[in-house]
RNA sequence: GGAGAGGUGGCCGAGCGGUUUAAGGCGCCGGUCUUGAAAACCGGUAGGGGUUCACGCCUCUCGUGGGUUCGAAUCCCACCCUCUCCGCCA
């Protein structure tokens, strides 16, 4: 959520910098200042009346415990009559603040002063590069391919379980995606991290918190509370998107001190996402699956310590891929193709020789305080301060499926075979995935 | 799934529908006393929102949401969570 204060004080900036995200947002941000603007005048019309009654009140009480029958009968009537009113402006009230709630959910971050303006990923900024990718000597495979005659990926008995998007991976396949797993795990807790293992399943306000809700919710599997004749029930629950959502939300509803901070977890999880409306793109392989496994990193941290901590989060993404020696690049995205959440967002990209192409591998954006507001995430400089908001940040560090990806089109050989990087040797247990020992 | 107990401020713990603007204690902060410390004593110690240049004032919050009432921590309804026992289970 981005401050309300913002959007009264300083409308015309707020409605440019949401105008260099998409032009739509312009008469979302003026209906918000509508809103807003009816709504408090009408809580403080409301205050007034109750603050009225509840004098009322306490001296009808103190009137009748001391026997002034005439005296509580006529304070009885006064604030009889101003109850229907009160009531009616409570109902106003109360019908402008849905609204109002909605509204301002429904606006995205303001993008940092920095980030370069553009439409989309096409304007978007090239920051630095790796190592220049290697040449073959023969046509590159893309992964699915290689995969399959390796025998280690196996889309068919995916599909025959879950359908189209899912993959399933075989023998040395498998023990691959837990050797990346447990290696990018290891790499982090070295940087700082601390490894968390959290739920997949939670709760709607938490998605509500990284901003996924409302807005986002045909992207996510939702899960109906059983036997709901009641509408008053709770217990709808919703599969993660992104190990992000229950990681950030640790902090939610927390006064941290600022001792405690930055707070740097990471965690492996798998991410299930619907992807409504990605029909017929990127239908083959590993890319874009409903399901899919990759290790987050997130960081909280005092406000003014945010943009460096994205730096340091983006290098520990990129450790990843240094240490696997994959070619990649890292640009910095536009404003138009940002992230809701996000005010400043660093992409890292792996080279796919099939495509002749880099695909993104990792995300890592700082959302400044626009989560740390839907979460109640907050920190105390010293002892008797007062609350102030935290920012929080995340990435990918990485994706496991596209790493995998990258790593069997990267280092295959002309024979078929595949040659793992040296720096897994300890986590995979073998140096070459060949036809003949993967099956 | 069955039976029972319970959710009150940073923590513990009171709270006949109306001087509770939530008693008391612990902790924490400041002060008096002391060479210093401890003890004792005095004072201060939640968050959100609105309004104000500011001091302040008003309002909401006793698990959550409704309801009854002039007035609800207290009464009614629904839900959530925690704990104990039983059943089931990796």
């Amino acid at each position: 959520m981005i401050d309300p204060a913002l959007l009264r004080k300083t409308p015309e900036k707020v409605s440019d910098l949401l105008r260099s995200r998409n032009e739509r947002y312009v008469s979302s941000v003026e209906a918000a200042i509508k809103i807003d603007s009816d709504h408090r005048a009408l809580l403080q019309e409301v205050e007034i009346l109750r603050a009225k009654r509840n004098a009322l009140s306490q001296s009808f009480g103190k009137a009748k415990a001391s026997g002034a029958v005439d005296e509580a009968k006529k304070l009885l009537e006064e604030v009889g009559l101003l109850k229907s009113t009160m009531e009616e402006k409570e109902k106003s009230l109360a019908a402008l603040s849905y609204p109002l709630k909605e509204t301002l959910l429904s606006l995205p971050n303001l993008p940092y002063e920095s980030v370069p303006r553009g439409k989309n990923e096409e304007d978007n900024r090239p920051v630095r590069f790796s190592q220049k990718p290697g040449s073959f000597d023969f046509k590159p495979l893309d992964h699915q391919t290689i995969g399959e005659n390796l025998g280690i990926l196996d889309f068919a008995a995916a599909a025959k379980l879950s359908g189209s998007r899912f993959s399933l991976w075989r023998g040395s396949g498998a023990r691959l995606m837990g050797a990346l797993v447990r290696f990018s795990l290891d790499l982090h807790q070295k940087a700082g991290y601390e490894e968390i293992w959290p739920p997949y399943l939670v709760k709607p306000e938490i998605l509500e918190g990284t901003g996924q809700l409302p807005k986002f919710k045909e992207d996510l599997y939702h899960l109906e509370a059983p036997g709901k004749e009641n509408s008053q029930a709770a217990g709808d629950m919703y599969l993660i998107p992104t190990a992000e959502v229950p990681l950030t939300n640790l902090v939610r509803d927390e006064i941290l001190s600022v001792e405690s901070l930055p707070i740097k977890m990471t965690a492996y999880t798998p991410c299930f996402r619907q992807e409504a409306g990605s029909y017929g793109k990127d239908v083959r392989g590993l890319i874009r699956n409903h399901q899919f496994d990759k290790v987050e990193l997130v960081w909280v941290v005092s406000p003014e310590d945010s943009l460096k901590a994205l730096e340091s989060l983006t290098e520990d993404a990129e450790r990843v891929l240094k240490t696997l020696e994959i070619p990649y690049r890292i640009i910095e995205l536009c404003t138009g193709d940002l992230g809701f959440a996000s005010r400043k967002t660093y992409d890292l990209e792996v080279w796919m020789p099939s495509e002749q192409k880099y695909r993104e591998i990792s995300s890592c954006s700082d959302c400044g305080d626009f989560q740390a507001r839907r979460m109640n995430a907050r920190f105390r400089r010293t002892p008797k301060g007062p609350p102030e908001f935290v920012h929080t940040l995340n990435g990918s560090g990485v994706a496991i499926g596209r790493l995998f990806a990258a790593i069997l089109e990267n280092f295959q050989q002309k024979d078929g075979s595949v040659i793992i990087p040296k720096a897994l040797l300890p986590y995979a247990g073998f140096e070459r995935l060949t036809p003949t020992i993967s099956s």
